[in-house]
DNA sequence: CCCGCTCAACGAATGACTTCGTACAGCATG
DNA sequence: CATGCTGTACGAAGTCATTCGTTGAGCGGG
């Protein structure tokens, strides 16, 4: 028996990011629920998504209610998770392990809403506080 | 002849990225230059830098200097705007387009000095200055 | 019972990335 | 000139991601 924590799950690819993205929205699917969604309008076959699928499930990335008929999908890695470990990724890969720098650069070159800042500027505030 | 924009450049992979790192940091450099900055010590061979960078060039990533016997690379994209490439990828990729919701878990889940806070904090004061 | 539909399984083909072995050229030294 | 050193060039091999064609199972309607 092998038994993966976590942390050790492979990072999905952009493909498998893609799928990951509707289970996350949908809460589950199956094959064609996830085709439809991704692959119906710019041709990509029925069977891509579904070998897709299975590869992710031989993976450990979903996890699969195989009771019904048609394959009921789930992802195992949450959503937030996977956020997070796509941002250390990419921060220490081009931004030098600085994830302020990063921080800097997506304020800067991206646009937030009034709102957004708000909620930026309390958690900047709450961190101020802490580090004090 | 083939004219290619900045922007059709293709994106660095993992290996290419590394090297642009060096490039980045030197100026720039041989292929021995960024062979033991990078793969001396784990045990990289020498002739695996030098179809990496003979790869880079073809694809215009870097550029060449012959004139010399070891020839010099030189990185044609900056740090800056590959850095701005990574993250718009991430930010579309895995934060539904929200710049601000990838802010928000840099700074929640990464240290930030209280240097850098104050110097986002400057910046989020500009944005609201700006967004009046 | 048989046809047609939906589905999972499997394997092949392709293409990208990475690594490395080998070949060959230029140059200096004896 | 022969040898050794340092460099580039080239191609083969391995891995992985992606796409797709084919096969066979199960099920419901006629």
């Amino acid at each position: 028996m092998t038994i993966r924590r976590a942390s050790e799950l492979p990072k999905p690819t952009e493909a498998e990011l893609a799928i990951l993205g509707v289970l996350w929205e949908r809460g589950s699917g199956t094959v064609r629920d996830v085709h439809e969604a991704l692959y119906a309008n710019d041709g990509g076959g029925y069977t891509t998504a579904l070998k897709l699928m299975q590869v992710m499930h031989a993976k450990g990335l979903v996890e699969r209610d195989d009771s019904q008929r048609a394959h009921v999908f789930r992802a195992v890695v949450s959503k937030e998770r996977t956020q997070k470990r796509f941002l250390s990724d990419i921060v220490d890969r081009v931004f030098d392990g600085s994830a302020s720098q990063l921080v800097l650069h997506a304020l800067g070159s991206q646009s937030a809403s009034r709102e957004e800042l708000k909620e930026i500027r309390q958690l900047l505030n709450r961190l101020d506080r802490e580090s004090k």
